[in-house]
DNA sequence: CGCGACGTTGATTTGCCTCAACGATTGTGG
DNA sequence: CCACAATCGTTGAGGCAAATCAACGTCGCG
């Protein structure tokens, strides 16, 4: 599928491309279009892909032992995910990456990524960068989890995400927040907003 | 205060440097010694620095508003530590920052740590990596937080910093996992190795 | 030695979970 | 396009892990 030059600049916000730049991302760029329910990596794959994200939505999530789902993040439009974890330390996958409504997708392997770094040094700038402001949303998840109610953490979310639930499940939002489903609608029953 | 390269090497364990670049990186290190009890970072105040631990303990944590303490990472050897959300983003510190034990430390300034990454490209490609580990130890974290009881939150934090014990006290544990010092204390005399 | 900081123990409370049953919504085949 | 089934969301009762509140040991340092 013919990968438009606008649509690098959607997946590397904030950076601008020479057009000789762009040709080099574009030959290692894979456009790849997934419905509704694809699980794109289940536990225990070899993760060598990231996701741009163009449109739809995503979420990688973990299950423990007892099968119980824990949501680590959603992927919408400009975002980029994959089980990072796995992929950062060639490892094998101990989360499922699942397509929550139908979507158009970026493939990146580990490998071009690599060299596109060599080849455009500002991009590994740029991603260092965007690494940093994950590290920060990292940390405020983590005190967020440690300090915050249910509710309050909720509310956050909603904030954050405004129009996610258009696209998720509660029992998806109630996964990411470490709640079940029965809190989470005990609270929402409680918000001022209904 | 004299700079080794050795010291060097022990700040960024994994990559090794001509000694032209030790040079240039010593030339943007300052080594200062600090007393247990200091905060070098309170809350509000503008980060511009980093500290790379050469021997000693240190804390960041986050307090609410009723006062409860949240401690997010501790810094020990070979370990970089500072507010990273305010460092990252130019913006004022959320978190303090603590000697827990006296520390010797590297001080390193946001332009320096950007004008190395501009002299020595290697360093960046390295703090990269360094950063995608973080990100994998971070999800790692959050899903601990959201997933395992108090008390197997504990065992795995003992397991990854075997020897901190002698350097923090148990509130400070405590309140790195989430939890009160009197339920860390009725957890430690719950656990087989007592 | 004595005081303040730290850790422990007990009694009670609370936020969220579990289990169970029942509505509501969505999707699919006839 | 409706009917019905499956999925999803809500509600209630009861239980449990950890918090809170309070009191009392214990350790280390001036």
């Amino acid at each position: 599928m013919h990968i438009e030059s606008s649509e690098i600049q959607e997946i590397f916000k904030g950076i601008s491309f020479t057009e000789e730049e762009i040709d080099i991302i574009a030959s290692v760029l894979k456009k790849i279009v997934l419905k509704k329910g694809t699980i794109i990596i289940k536990a225990g794959d070899i993760v060598t892909n990231s996701y741009g994200v163009l449109n739809g939505c995503l979420r990688t999530y973990y299950t423990d032992k007892k099968g119980k789902e824990y949501t680590l993040q959603f992927g919408i439009q400009g975002w980029w995910i994959t089980d990072y974890t796995a992929f950062f330390t060639s490892s094998k996958a101990i989360m499922n990456l699942e397509v929550l409504r139908d979507a158009t997708l970026y493939q990146l392997s580990t490998k071009d990524r690599e060299y596109l770094f060599i080849k455009i040094p500002k991009l590994e700038t740029f991603i260092r960068k965007k690494l940093e402001n994950v590290y920060a949303a990292f940390q405020k998840r983590i005190l967020s989890n440690l300090s915050l109610t249910a509710a309050e953490r909720y509310v956050n979310f909603i904030n954050a995400y405004p129009n996610i639930d258009k696209s998720v499940k509660n029992y998806h939002i109630a996964s990411y927040l470490g709640i079940t489903t029965e809190s989470l609608s005990r609270i929402r029953k409680e918000l001022p907003s209904h």
